[in-house]
DNA sequence: AATAAACTGGGACACCCGTACCACTTCTGG
DNA sequence: CCAGAAGTGGTACGGGTGTCCCAGTTTATT
């Protein structure tokens, strides 16, 4: 029978060009959005044969969640980095650095997780990512309510940005009294 | 030659057809989300003939476009009616009530906004309307930042209780300490 | 060295898509 | 009343999709 690893292939090649194909699902959906990842684009990025994609994914909807989860983590990685470097106030000129694309496709599947339970958990590892990033930067446990606040306010001012290319300033105004306000409840 | 109207058709059944395109567009949206708004699926929900989708709409852009903005329309109705009776504090009862999956379409579409030009001022319009019911219920200006950084967290809370089915009485209780807080501030 | 398993890649299947076409009927303004 | 516009609906086209199949090749195990 022509097997199906569809988890972790047993040969060094198959494992590189799994992940090959991973991170050419993670580009398409960054530059197309996620109607663009589909397994013929995603094995031509790769520079793999059609088969590879059904090979190494049982289904679309796999590669999709792989895509989705390596993307959480990537972003997640890059926020923290940013926000150990130059503070929470600093997240305002990240917004200008990001790649919007990048941050398109992750709110896609983010939405799409609400109609996709298999999704659902990422997207909640997301959420909880991204608090544990602002409490850590505040000092506070990661369960503060004050720190799950505040990164309300940061999530839908980022999205706001992200979607409706509001003016950046409005958006670092809008920050800096937010934390100021937090601090205050301090 | 075989004219189209795109617009306002100029003849009553022909208005009454398009609407009833249009309403076929927001149910299926709901439904099945985004995907699921074809060309077929809505003349056949419609009960119409499948060139009349194209008739009345000049691409599936448009109609996936004047869908997204009917759809921001009746939930900023539904909202502000259920605010103005119940208070900003009565929203977490409105998120039990309200209809998950409409809600799912419209995020789908608003973050599908982001790459569409075309959808973008109608996903502004959706945040202003917000900000604007927020704010009157608290009694301030439009404009007032005070407004508009607790519908920030109430958008984040909705969002996040809308796809990651989050417990009803957590966001109910952060609710009612963003507007403590809030109201400190004043 | 041989047997089984993993992997490869080309092709095919069945389906659904947006849109265009066009003969036809109904309506409406002059 | 009647030309021309508006509306109607059946059908076809070209293309893209997910998934499956299978003969062949490479790799790992006995």
């Amino acid at each position: 029978m022509t097997g199906n690893p569809q988890d972790t292939p047993t040969q060094e090649r198959g494992r590189r060009r799994r992940a090959h194909l991973l991170t050419a699902a993670v580009d398409l959906l960054t530059e197309g959005g996620f109607a663009a990842v589909t397994h013929r684009a995603v094995a031509q990025r790769a520079g793999l044969p059609l088969a590879a994609t059904t090979y190494y994914f049982t289904s679309r909807d796999q590669l999709l969640a792989e895509a989705f989860a390596q993307l959480v983590e990537t972003e997640l990685a890059t926020t923290r980095h940013w926000t150990t470097r130059h503070g929470l106030t600093g997240l305002a000129d990240q917004l200008a650095t990001a790649d919007r694309n990048r941050q398109l496709g992750l709110w896609e599947l983010y939405v799409h997780a609400g109609r996709d339970p298999a999704l659902q958990q990422i997207a909640r590892r997301w959420t909880d990512g991204c608090v544990r990033i602002v409490a850590d930067a505040l000092d506070l446990p990661a369960t503060d309510p004050r720190a799950r606040l505040l990164y309300t306010t940061i999530s839908t001012l980022w999205l706001e940005h992200i979607v409706e290319q509001r003016p950046l300033h409005d958006t670092r105004a809008l920050l800096t009294t937010a934390l100021e306000n937090a601090s205050h409840l301090a």
